[in-house]
DNA sequence: CGCGATAACTTGATCGTTCAAACTCCCGTG
DNA sequence: CACGGGAGTTTGAACGATCAAGTTATCGCG
């Protein structure tokens, strides 16, 4: 196996110095056109690769972005995380970005990861997800100037006028609004299935709904139950036993989604409208509605606020008012149920 | 932000030289005892870290393992692949080594994504999923040099005796074997719906039914669809339809075992026994037993064939005799349906 | 006591790239 | 025609680690 050729075998096949190779790569536009063809045809004939060791030594960036993996929670919900992880490689490929795993069960040993990681250049980014109010990373993060974004807002701290960090998240109010408008087609009763108060993600998309039914002066049930198909099974059925009239359900998410229909196909009722969130292959397998959280545009509006619309080196957006994060707004898909 | 200690500045702490820095970090053993413990507590007071980079451009080593993600293609068999990578990072982390994600649309997109990542030296070594007849991936990095270890065994080329490549997989007829044995305590008419004959996978699963069922003296139905929801339950609807004698159904997939289900409550016998393969969460959500695939030593698998038993650098296992491949006995998960 | 062998440690060179500064043309201008 | 200036290109140094070869200390043994 022949030794891989550098810039300056290239350089010396095009009769050329080092640095015009490295300009012709980096900064065409200062060489002449000429010599810059003559360079790339060298490249081409050599099948020369730049070392990206060496370019990440010598430029103290490594152009790689690292993201943590939750531990499987079993659950169905990591769907979004794994659609998401993937755009992300593929956006960030296309802006000559690799991206970077690691695994940690708890925050201190996230920390701890991420500190190796950015201390050896191995990453010049990170993007988290799963804040939570109080979240230690954040604080690190920032303390220690590590560019980042959050996946999901910084509950509690943050604030549009004077923003925490950069971050991304979807809409979860509009996406519940959409499908509690979607619903009150099927009826003026429609109900809210969620979790109980106090989750920032969880009361968002509750609010959704319930300004949605405020704004058309109507109103409906309110359950919570945790995310558990089986307790919400449970709860719908309690429900309907009860004889609740229910024209139709949204729901937090659909592990609740797939609980309540359940209940509905027990009671005779196949055809009740049940909304979920996330749509999860779960929800497409059962024919569910629900409302898709769109992980690409997620992904993009990341790489954004890390890289600016068009960059290809890390230069995080400076987090002034308004101009911190990107919301993005969730789109319901609509099925028929097939029971 | 002050500039990041180096060996340099380790070594001027402790009162040595660069390389007994490098020694204690690489080769502990050879160092003496009371100047490992110097250069320790200088490493713990500087907070120095290794620059990867630069250990990358001298070792020619990366320590990195690049996996392919594949484009999310809806349906739920994507969360095994999931798992393995979170079970395949945490494992690498173990030893040392990291996990670069790349995407890619087409095998010639990925095997020209590899090409990139292994001649810039990003990478030392590859692990591909969902390998198929003929994969011009296999080939390639074979021609190349590039160590790697496939996810899925090298169907039509691969002999015990003469291996290809090295792969690790999960024994699917064991599996169905063990969902068959279970679904006899139920009943003699155990069938299986499974896929049309010519996936080596689905044959495999099927051949673990079927030698189980001759085994104990017995026979079932075989079904076989599209790996789809619907399809399945049409399948299976019809069948009981025509009044076939089922007492407990051995799926291929997840997909198939909810459409057999679904089908099942519909016909009035939500509690016939269907057994489904993956263990995804949407088998969880029903309470449908499935077979669970161990990603996680599937991923420890890997790593063993591609860095042997202990090691913390990649020197994959030579293509020997019966030692070039890992076959992980999968595991059923027997739940009681909860409709 | 002297010698060779081994253990413990040090020194100079190197990996492939880019930065920073220097150099060479060539052109327009006073 | 000397000179300033900019475009295009080259040269030496540096990034931070490890390898390979060299040096010094330590020890066993005849």
């Amino acid at each position: 196996m022949a030794k891989a050729p550098t810039v300056e075998d290239v350089a010396r096949v095009a009769g050329v110095s080092r640095q015009t190779v490295s300009n012709v790569l980096n900064t065409p536009a200062i060489v002449r056109d000429g010599t810059r063809e003559r360079v790339e045809q060298a490249i081409r004939d050599l099948g020369y690769r730049p070392h990206t060791a060496a370019r990440a030594l010598r430029t103290r960036r490594s152009s790689t972005i690292g993201i943590h993996l939750d531990p499987y929670a079993g659950g169905i919900s990591g769907v979004v995380l794994d659609r998401f992880v993937h755009a992300l490689t593929e956006r960030a490929t296309d802006r000559g970005m690799r991206v970077l795993l690691y695994a940690a069960r708890t925050a201190d040993q996230e920390i701890a990861r991420m500190g190796d990681l950015v201390d050896g250049g191995e990453i010049d980014a990170v993007v988290i997800t799963g804040t939570f109010h109080g979240d230690p990373r954040t604080r690190w993060l920032t303390s220690r100037n590590v560019p980042f974004v959050a996946f999901g807002r910084p509950w509690g701290v943050d604030d549009v006028e004077d923003p925490a960090h950069l971050w991304v998240d979807v809409d979860g109010a509009a996406g519940t609004a959409a499908a509690t408008r979607f619903a009150l087609d099927a009826g003026d009763r429609v109900a809210f299935l969620g979790w109980p108060s106090g989750s920032g993600t969880g009361d968002e998309r509750e609010r959704g709904w319930r300004e949605t039914m405020q704004g058309a002066a109507r109103s409906g049930l309110r359950l919570t139950v945790r995310d558990d198909v089986a307790l919400a099974r449970a709860a719908v059925a309690d429900a309907l036993e009860r004889h609740e009239s229910i024209d139709a359900l949204v729901c937090a998410s659909d592990s609740l989604a797939i609980g309540a229909h359940l209940a509905a196909v027990e009671a005779g009722m196949p055809r009740l409208p049940v909304i979920g969130f996330d749509n999860t292959p779960s929800a497409e397998a059962l024919g569910l509605s629900s409302i898709e959280q769109l992980p690409e545009k997620v992904a993009a509006g990341a790489l954004d606020l890390l890289m600016g619309p068009s960059g290809n080196v890390v230069a995080p957006r400076p987090t002034t008012a308004g101009a911190a994060h990107v919301l993005v707004e969730p789109q319901l898909v609509v099925r028929t149920p097939s029971v």
